[in-house]
DNA sequence: GTCTATACCTTGATAGAC
DNA sequence: GTCTATCAAGGTATAGAC
């Protein structure tokens, strides 16, 4: 799947069957230095020494491990998408009908952009810094995640549950109100991770009722 | 009310009288330079070359009008903020019901935010990088957008014209949805800044309706 | 109020020993 | 695979002439 991936990296892709042995556990600890890093300075405000004294190497060892900052910033957001994109075909997989499941995906979609609002505001919001053809990758990991809250909208509607004059600007409207969660939230705000996922669940539901 | 600027830039606060007669117009040049720059490249990654360049100025040009890059972020910041505070203020007085109030909002608030994307991305995703003073300023204006839209859905809900169980979270979500449509919307996008907002204003009348 | 020139610093990334 | 040492480039901001 990621076979454009980097020489330098693709010791990282042991989640297809395996056969990687060679130590990836630097490899993690530089991506979520990484993480720490662009969460608090951004992606461009971020040195690479920063990253490497957060991962306890010198400057020098990130480059054994990664092309460059922005490959880092590439595997930070992938792992990212495909957290965010298995969390929302779990939540549709959890729930039987239409109604329950908008207000599952919602709900979880919403709750993750809170709980991991450091992650999820690089992945969202350090897009734009990725090279062309990392961004388009992750943009095909949207797709998919845009694909299955449409699919379900649009089960609904034919199932006379759901009333939805237009099915896709829905979709991103939705998707749209949970990932403008990781702008706002910040520890100490009013409402739990919790609470603002079943609030937002419960909004998508009185949205799409007929 | 904008009493902590800094002396650099205070040329710029000809809005109280029309006290100030001193060439306001390279200001001007630099913001807007400013503004191209930072929606091209983000904030950290633009140079002050690049800007001085843009305005047509030599790089040191640029601190004869403003203290600093941040300084230039923060009077951007500033001037977004009140376009938008203005837009939302116009669109309640314009409509009657709060029925037509909340449609006239969110219309508008997220057609905003389409047609100035390359404005509105700087003012909500480089907000961090604004000094603590300078956030606490623009904070305060973002507090005034929200609590234009609060009263409406609570003098709509006092009319028994809407149905909301939880009004700040609502409220929230409602601009949520607008402000992340300068994250995904481009030039060529499926439907033009009107029809986003016109559709995004049917959205909310649904969302709140009893 | 704008320029040229530049101080002074930090950057991403590499070379080569171990 | 990690280190020390270092490079070339480019960063913000200032000094001082005009």
């Amino acid at each position: 799947m990621l076979s454009t991936m980097t020489n330098a990296t693709s010791t990282t892709g042991d989640t297809a069957g395996g056969t990687a042995r060679r130590a990836p556990e630097t490899v993690q600890r530089l991506i979520d230095a990484a993480a720490d890093a662009f969460a608090d300075k951004g992606f461009h405000a971020t040195t690479t020494r920063d990253i490497a004294a957060r991962a306890g190497l010198s400057p020098a060892g990130v480059y054994v491990h990664f092309a460059s900052k922005e490959d880092l910033l590439f595997q930070l957001s992938h792992q990212g998408h495909t957290a965010a994109l298995e969390l929302v075909q779990a939540a549709r997989e959890r729930a039987a009908s239409p109604r329950d499941q908008v207000a599952a995906i919602v709900s979880d979609f919403a709750r993750w952009h809170a709980e991991h609002f450091r992650t999820a505001r690089i992945v969202q919001y350090e897009f734009p810094h990725l090279s062309p053809e990392h961004r388009d990758q992750v943009r095909a990991q949207r797709k998919q995640i845009d694909a299955v809250v449409r699919q379900v909208l649009a089960a609904g509607v034919r199932a006379g549950d759901f009333e939805v004059p237009d099915v896709p600007g829905t979709t991103l409207a939705l998707l749209s109100m949970c990932i403008d969660v990781a702008r706002w939230y910040e520890p100490g705000t009013r409402r739990t991770p919790e609470a603002i996922g079943t609030a937002y669940g419960e909004l998508a539901q009185r949205l799409v009722r007929p």
